[in-house]
DNA sequence: CGTCATATTGACTTTAGTCAATAGAAGTGG
DNA sequence: CCACTTCTATTGACTAAAGTCAATATGACG
């Protein structure tokens, strides 16, 4: 572990995460960089975390995409946020245990498991890194914020819609989208466990969504000719996503 | 401002909350019980801060209950979460600006106001301090998550049911619970704007709840005859409150 | 080539929303 | 305390959104 290609993604990931609000001082950006990580992968579909696990290492997702989810009793599954590149699986596991949910590859995926010990003791001797990791969970709580009004006041049409939205702009900050495009590897399954829907309405709903011509999804490609279209459709506000001002050109 | 009954109750409050996960040093406690806070009360429905503000002071609440909100473009309103006595209604607030939601009194409530200065300054002295606001933020993301699972795989009855059940086990920490009963203000459109539903199928389930002998709410208050049969219909599990283990009978 | 997961479709059911009317309660001004 | 307004709760009739069940494609993969 430790090869020094997934060592050195990691740490630029990390540090474009944390500085996202603020800048870190040089010394802390230096202690970040040789902070001692751990790189694994997941297959699609592999669990990373149980409900009920106190984990001794946050994980932070350097590509693919992972899940957050619970499962009900009655068998039902509610995907409770997707993490992307650059995104730690769960900025709260290591204040607050055992996880009330679990986590799972929802793309095949590779993170960077970093010892809660070691962020501790760094945040012990850099202050300022508390700082970030605070607005870091804020952030992740203002995105549950976000899919709570969607799940909740959205229609299954919207919800789509928005879920792409949102993932576009997530995206592309991670430098992930292309030609308005992204890879797209969740399954429609996926998206109605995300959405609070059943895959028959899904299906459904995505045909509308073609039909309207807000996105074009195939060979595992999602491309949105027309954003601005798209984000009237689905009510999206990136305000909550907080990111930094357009950055220069 | 700042008379001293408040002052006292408001420290309690406070004290209680911090230290729900662990204790405080005699010096923070005591740092804590002179915090500078500006008392206010509200009316029920009055707006206690706007989306999109950036406030300066975090609200913590004394009595009462408030809201925290969205407002969708189509006119919908989205409940995001219920802050009850001994809650900050924005655990978040001063780490990522400006809010993504808005903040009302969902009855009549009485705040105390912090100054994120003064918050500041004694995290500064204080990191436990740091930890224990972190963990609140934590607490606050399952509370959501645990609200999105239900939004997006639970039915109006359950949903109605689970909501119950969360305010029956939080006020009973906070003391509020009497008889298997607490006061209960809300309308059933504050309700449906919580669960996604319309005040009509809030109305109707609602009826079904008692029908079933779920719930006796009459007189502004509500009462549970058989919290087991409502945690089960619910499909209600307490471990996402993280409530301390129960305290010496 | 065969198997398993995923996507699609049709027919039908259920849940929840909408619209509209009425009844009750609470609050206000006189 | 009364008359009046307004908010809240309730009900009925109807519509629409989404779920369920079942069958059939389609695609990925060993």
């Amino acid at each position: 572990m430790n090869h020094s290609p997934d060592r050195l993604a990691a740490t630029g990931l990390l540090l474009r995460k944390l500085e996202r609000f603020a800048p870190l001082s040089a010394a802390l950006r230096s202690a970040l960089s040789t902070l001692a990580v751990r790189v694994q992968d997941y297959a699609r579909g592999q669990l990373i975390a149980s409900q009920g696990e106190s984990p001794e290492e946050s994980g932070f997702v350097l590509e693919g995409i992972v899940f957050r989810f619970k499962l009900l009793p009655d068998g039902g599954r509610q995907i409770l946020g997707m993490q992307l590149p650059g995104d730690f699986t769960d900025p709260h596991d290591f204040v607050i245990r055992p996880l009330d949910h679990a986590i799972a590859a929802g793309s095949p995926a590779r993170l960077a498991r970093v010892p809660h010990a070691a962020l501790q003791s760094l945040m012990e001797q850099h202050p300022q890194l508390i700082r970030a990791l605070m607005r870091d969970m804020a952030l992740d709580a203002a995105i549950g914020r976000e899919w709570l009004a969607t799940l909740g006041r959205r229609s299954a049409y919207q919800q789509l819609a928005h879920l792409f939205c949102e993932l576009y702009f997530r995206l592309e900050w991670g430098g992930k989208v292309r030609d308005d495009s992204f890879e797209f590897l969740l399954t429609q399954t996926d998206l109605g466990d995300a959405c609070g829907l059943s895959t028959v309405h899904v299906n459904r709903s995505l045909q509308a969504l073609r039909k309207d011509k807000l996105i074009v999804l195939e060979d595992h490609t999602l491309h949105v000719p027309d954003m601005a279209a798209l984000m009237e459709a689905a009510a999206f506000d990136p305000a909550y996503l907080y990111l930094p001002k357009i950055e220069a050109a």
